[in-house]
DNA sequence: TATGAGAACTTGTACAAACAAGCGAGCACC
DNA sequence: GGTGCTCGCTTGTTTGTACAAGTTCTCATA
């Protein structure tokens, strides 16, 4: 079942999407989105909430919403998986499995997966055919035996262990900096060595908080972008000090 | 006055900060949470949505909250301001205003900040006495005079800003990418001419949601790195594909 | 021992009502 | 003409209630 207040925001964020709504202008107020969609105030709240969360409209007490953006976010999916975002986005795109190997877990990664062996892949994914992404991921013990099943030009990985195991990926961390192209990077991206790489570091879990996998992926530069609004109030991305330490 | 949900928030904050509540554990029901803060299980609903939003919470409908991470996140003023956030980690800091000139703006930034004149400023952002982050901002017209009575080592131009004609910035937009370091950044930042950096480059707006600045910020590696937390249905974070336009 | 139904618990959605607090326009006054 | 105040509108906070929907554990049954 879908939620009213879904439906109500999803009608607001087409409006907005479409233009109906431009950037800049106000947004009804409350109580005449209430009497429209013929729900409780709360409930309207609740929608244009979501919007607010997106980044859409901006919100502060005693003024009316504005339109802050009119640029569609993504899903948690389409953030995790690289192929649901390149579908999603209409892109050509592929992926392939350089290496895999079972290994002991390291101090650190045991701390963040679990003890025991973990499962070590190295892909390369591209982007209407050019490589644009390499992706070093560690999977922790549990999921390996379905890892390895997966053929090496896996398209989606993130789907392919849904559908065999019923994984689901839940909540995911990342973390964004800069790096030097490395020679196997510089090799596998075709670009030169010490080159500047986009790099994101994750660790996803489960519902249940369970690890899943940690994964250092490298994007070529230009390819990809990382884009968050945020406001007074709301905002989810931070800044740390770097250490260094790995 | 401070809402009654922010301080149970915090409280349960703090809990978990100081590891009372550890990582991977079940938070209590929001009805325990209602009889001990004496609370309606709506207020006490809102308290933990704040947690869930700033990524330490995990929720999922019938089960149990459980703990996801212990590491605070920053407000806006500390993702947008490097002097707060430099302040708030405990950090030495400075800056220094390089290069400052009025010129027209180009349409590029017209579209973002309006016609008529900019103020271009180049300032190096130093932590620890060590330079790490050179920021190229260009000022829309109306702010211009007042950036320009700030003197060439300001700490923190949000907050003198914000002192001397009232501006809040409210809302922003990020987009992050790296990219090499030009002849400039290079000599500013003291690394070679080619070496990666991690770009952010952003628009600033009011309340009002009245364009105020953009900025192409270039931190050196190893000093500064980006992270979020994101979920299933809550996730800020987008990924874009790049197309090198500017 | 496994399986399945069920019950208890927990979070999600929706409505209603009331008051607090901030904003902005309009108006009176200097 | 400008300044300051008031008033209406709008969003923010809180409480209460009821039901829907998903999870987890228990227990009876095959």
């Amino acid at each position: 079942m879908v939620a009213r207040y879904e439906l109500i925001a999803d009608e607001l964020r087409a409006e907005i999407l479409s233009g109906a709504q431009p950037v800049g202008s106000q947004l009804p107020s409350e109580s005449e989105l209430a009497e429209r969609f013929g729900a409780a105030r709360g409930t309207v709240r609740q929608a244009v909430a979501v919007l607010v969360a997106e980044g859409l409209a901006g919100s502060r007490q005693g003024a009316r919403r504005i339109v802050l953006g009119a640029a569609r976010s993504q899903s948690f999916a389409e953030l995790h998986s690289f192929a649901q975002w390149a579908r999603a986005g209409g892109h050509r795109f592929g992926g392939q499995v350089i290496e895999q190997r079972r290994r002991p877990a390291s101090a650190f990664e045991s701390a963040r997966l679990g003890r025991g062996e973990v499962l070590e892949v190295l892909r390369v994914r591209s982007l209407e055919g050019e490589p644009v992404l390499v992706e070093r991921t560690v999977y922790a013990e549990w999921v390996a035996p379905a890892v390895e099943r997966l053929p090496a030009d896996c398209e989606s990985v993130t789907e392919a262990l849904y559908d065999s195991i019923g994984l689901v990926f839940a909540y995911g961390e990342h973390l964004i900096d800069a790096v030097s192209a490395g020679a196997q990077d510089a090799k596998l991206l075709g670009v030169r060595r010490g080159s500047p790489l986009l790099r994101q570091r994750r660790t996803t879990t489960t519902h249940e908080g369970r690890p899943v996998e940690t994964s250092d992926d490298r994007y070529k530069p230009g390819s990809v972008t990382f884009s968050i609004r945020n406001s007074i109030g709301a905002n989810p991305l931070t800044r740390q000090a770097g250490d260094l330490r790995f």
